[in-house]
RNA sequence: GCCCUUGUAGUUCAAUGGAUAGAACGAAGCUCUUCUAAGGCUUUGAUGUAGGUUCGAUUCCUACCAAGGGCACCA
């Protein structure tokens, strides 16, 4: 079923209303229809009569009554309608459609004709890149940089999933202060770094060493003004590549943390399609900069202050704030990078939309820079999109790290997995089984934690809730998949089919044929507003129905005549949970 | 001080201006010689404070209180 098919049901309701509406001489094109939140109050419901029943000099009551009265003759004269809808009721003022049984298993054939079931074509034809993760070499993979990654691959895949062409962006500090501080220490140490260079140590050995040198370079420069000042020096000769030693070492190190995120990425199952560096980035926008800060022009949009080039951005709107652009020794800060990405990315595709994903601390000093773009560029500003999320802090007491060691995305991740592994050690599958298990299981608890609420908040994530196979996790929903599995293995042993062909139709209707059926607008409202959790949440909720519906009953069994229905049932709910636990970035294990 | 964001059961989260504010965890009880009990079924409990707009406010507006972030050469 597209998506178009449900609009035609409820374009099917609404004209139901307005029809019904003539009879007592009301016209309104406003109406409002929505599934109520408890569906013990039907499939769709409507507030028409409480919108209309003032000006109408009645009460909500009345006029709801009078309303479902009159649809409910329609209904009882037209086979067509009475194919859709079961029957309307009024309560409270609102004006209740239960739709019909008929209505509820086409819903089911319709999904199992359809792989793809959750589509719709809100973006169709669109180009949309999507910037997330943005780690910074020499840096560790942190946990901020997990979640960015969880949110926008999630992202990407709900709008590749509402029609969107995606390009998948990610771009990463390899210039900057912060570099040049593991540089620094790692000069300091030249014996060990030079001895490491050679040596066939691991990866992770060697990424180790850069991270902690950063670590100290950092401290340092904090601490101790003539070490600042070396640093600083370090930092305009990377930019300047003009020292062979130094280049020697940072082109090491950059490569290897390069490799590390890579393999993280794939862990996390993202593919990007774009890496964009700040090195290369920081011309264009210094470039930009000094074309816009021309003393002998009156409309310059940067201005020179204490040898440094900033942009008063509170002259344009009072709420933001003054930010330099150029530093003092020449250097080009954040905010001038951001505007040499921004060209290159429009240079690079044909966008319709350029979304960016952080964190909220960077929020307002977006806005500056997405101030300057609109006056510098006023045609690309309407298609630039800044999401921010929440911070992830960590429950107390539990992960707690081992002393002093910063705890990262990547040890947070490799914490999960491993905890999964402890939890199926026991079962019945190979070690190579278990491995693949942990990891696809590891990984989803981590990113359902993440995606599980509205992404403006702040995580507290909690290990142990999220490794959990009860309730409101990722494990739960892939064990719902791995259940539903299992059983339509055994219905093909047993040889019972999906079908609905019945001999005679158990009108009792499972909340999970309610459900199903509502997929794709879910995707399409997470699309609208860029929020995964509405998925997730749904998934939360088929996994429920599903689960309850398995509770109560026996879904193989030959003497029942229902029972190949119950298997197509199982089979609609596979598929659905399936697709949504994909568009959160989540693998569906078939066994676990 | 100014600017953003957020305040919902004991805890972690939901709720396109609508109905008796939903879940999960925790706690108490029940449930399998049956398809994955890592499950299901009961019970328990909440909108920071004070106003305003509205037929109706967790949602919108104002003030206050509390938390997080930002406010010149880091990203």
């Amino acid at each position: 079923m597209e998506i178009q098919d449900r609009i035609i049901m409820k374009e099917k309701i609404e004209n139901l209303i307005k029809n019904s509406l003539k009879e007592f001489d009301i016209e309104t094109n406003n109406i409002f229809l929505e599934h109520p939140a408890d569906i013990k109050m039907g499939d769709y419901s409507t507030n028409v009569a409480m919108v209309l029943a003032k000006e109408n000099k009645t009460s909500p009551k009345e006029l709801a009554e009078k309303i479902a009265g009159e649809i409910n003759k329609m209904i009882a004269i037209s086979l067509d309608l009475r194919l859709d809808v079961d029957r309307v009721e009024a309560k409270n003022g609102f004006i209740n459609f239960y739709l019909s049984k008929n209505f509820l298993i086409d819903s089911i054939k319709e999904i199992l004709e359809n792989k793809n079931f959750g589509k719709n074509n809100y973006f169709d034809g669109k180009k949309v890149m999507i910037e997330y993760t943005d780690p910074n070499p020499f840096k560790p993979f942190h946990i901020g940089h997990l979640m960015s990654n969880a949110i926008g691959e999630s992202i990407s895949r709900i709008f590749e999933f509402s029609g969107a062409k995606v390009v998948r962006a990610n771009y990463q500090g390899d210039v900057g202060p912060h570099v040049a501080k593991a540089v620094y220490q790692m000069l300091e140490n030249i014996d060990d770094t030079k001895s490491l260079m050679m040596d066939n140590v691991s990866l992770t050995e060697k990424i180790n060493y850069i991270g902690s040198s950063y670590s100290k370079g950092n401290d340092v420069y904090e601490n101790k003004e003539e070490c600042k000042k070396e640093i600083d020096e370090i930092n305009k000769k990377i930019y300047e590549r003009s020292d062979k030693k130094i280049n020697e070492i940072y082109d090491w190190g950059r490569v290897l943390t390069l490799e590390a995120f890579e393999e993280i990425y794939k862990k996390l199952g993202t593919n990007f399609n774009y890496y964009f560096f700040e090195s290369i980035v920081a011309p264009i926008g210094l470039k930009i900069v000094h074309e816009n800060c021309d003393e002998n022009k009156s409309d310059n949009i940067f201005e020179k202050s204490d040898g440094a080039i900033v942009f008063h951005a509170e002259k344009y709107d009072s709420r933001l704030h003054t930010r330099v652009f150029i530093n003092s020794k020449g250097l080009p800060t954040y905010e001038t990078k951001e505007l040499g990405l921004t060209q290159m990315k429009f240079e690079k595709e044909k966008l319709d939309l350029s979304v960016v994903i952080t964190a909220n601390e960077q929020e307002e000093y977006m806005k500056v820079v997405s101030k300057a773009l609109e006056i510098i560029n006023p045609g690309i500003v309407h298609k630039m999109k800044h999401i921010v999320h929440g911070m992830m802090r960590l429950s107390s007491g539990k992960m707690s790290s081992r002393k002093g060691n910063v705890i990262t995305g990547e040890s947070l991740i490799i914490e999960s997995c491993d905890k999964i592994l402890e939890k199926i050690k026991d079962r019945d599958f190979t070690d190579e089984e278990k491995k693949q298990i942990s990891n696809d299981v590891g990984v989803a608890a981590l990113k359902y934690s993440i995606l599980r609420q509205d992404i403006s908040g702040n995580i507290i994530y909690d290990a142990d809730k999220s490794i959990s196979f009860e309730g409101d996790s990722g494990p739960y929903l892939q064990y719902s998949y791995a259940r539903a599995f299992s059983i339509l293995e055994k219905a093909k042993v047993e040889n019972i089919l999906p079908s609905f062909v019945f001999s005679e139709i158990d009108v009792n209707v499972f909340e999970i044929e309610k459900l199903l059926y509502r997929f794709p607008e879910i995707v399409l409202r997470g699309a609208q507003e860029f929020e995964p959790h509405y998925i997730a949440n749904y998934l939360v909720d088929i996994a429920r129905a599903f689960n309850a519906f398995y509770g109560n009953n026996k879904i193989i069994d030959k003497d029942d005549s229902m029972s190949s229905y119950k298997v197509a049932l199982t089979l609609a709910f596979s598929y659905v949970i399936k697709n949504g636990l994909y568009l959160l970035g989540i693998k569906s294990p078939e066994r676990m």
